[in-house]
DNA sequence: TGGCTGACAATTATTGAAATCTGTCAGCTG
DNA sequence: CAGCTGACAGATTTCAATAATTGTCAGCCA
């Protein structure tokens, strides 16, 4: 191997502690387990991360930023702000609950990684937040929605479908109605935004 | 003691349970200690219930129960449908939060048990679906909401307002943010149903 | 005779000794 | 000499033997 290929970087352990992830589940992964993929002392693994708590945690921002990345509301800008706020709430209910059905084990364990990772998940809250605020600000600046402050309403928009894309509700996706539920609370929500308050 | 006081009754087995669970919690919590509350043989539990899980199903039941009571849109019909739904919100939001902040194990134990109680749970969203229903329907009845299905516009409710009652939310709740958040949520609501779609 | 008891089989939980894991660091090695 | 190793202390987890629990039912007794 050249030694480039052999250099151990945070991207390579990352690689390994969601491989190890994927097999074991968040119980039963342990560092040692991430450092024998790599072909390394598990010393070495502390080199990067000061702890597995560290380690863990940078797996689920990883995770959390894989799945915003897809949802830049600059990647779908046509049609009215409305229509593109539903896209975006489908594209994110979506992504949740295709990933909760293909693999269910899989899902819990990032789940709950991401539960014990409450900084991460409030950056990535603010980040998702951010991303509504935006369309809805293109639809305050359009005329379509009434003059508002877009960042409440963001946070609002996001918190009122938690429902449909909170891990902590995947159980409740099995219900085939889910679907339209999410329709019949973004038509409340779209009216609520049309009209001044 | 007079017979009376020494029958067996379902209700007494079911405060005899929820003592338990109280003391013990979910995990650690057997029939053999509710009989043993009760100065009976943990046999004589099985006369009245059929297996651990009716039981802590019929506990779960009067638990739901209780907290549906004082919702009751028929107890609280002054002023617009708008201004009651969000004192039935805030009203159904203190009371889970309340009980979370008071005695958070307490809280725990029972809502990891209704979390079991799949069908239990089913009738008790429908009940609260349809007290929802109901002040939506009289807000539509005076003219102050458009024209537009109630039953939908209810579930719609309280499915966007998961996030301030219901007990997977329980560690959200500690934000003092968690009120203001409610109104925001609830001025789209209402924004959305004054309008014809 | 209706309601209760208590012994019993099968399953599930507890326990404590042994094994493994986390996090550190002195020293090796390419 | 920068980066890695591997031994180590203290904390946590595993595993198998042991105990308790669930659910049943024949018989007791008021």
């Amino acid at each position: 191997m050249s030694p480039a290929a052999v250099v151990l970087t945070e991207e390579r352990i990352l690689d390994a502690a969601e491989d190890v992830l994927r097999r074991f589940g968040l119980a039963k992964a342990t560092v040692v387990d991430v450092a024998k993929v790599l072909r390394v002392s598990h010393g070495s693994v502390y080199r990067h991360f000061p702890t597995k708590v560290a380690l863990r945690d940078a797996v689920a921002r990883r995770w959390l930023d894989r799945i915003i990345k897809p949802l830049d509301p600059s990647l779908d800008t046509a049609g009215p702000a409305a229509e593109r706020l539903l896209r975006w709430l489908q594209r994110l209910a979506a992504i949740k609950q295709g990933m909760a059905l293909e693999d269910p084990e899989l899902f819990a364990t990032f789940s709950q990684l991401t539960a014990e990772a409450r900084e991460v998940v409030a950056a990535h809250v603010d980040h998702l937040a951010a991303q509504l605020t935006q369309i809805i600000a293109d639809g305050i600046e359009t005329g379509e929605f009434a003059r508002t402050d877009a960042v409440t309403a963001g946070r609002a928009v996001l918190y009122a479908t938690a429902r449909f894309h909170h891990p902590l509700h995947a159980a409740e996706w099995a219900d085939p109605a889910i679907h339209d539920d999410l329709t019949a609370v973004w038509k409340l929500l779209v009216n609520g935004l049309g009209t001044s308050p």
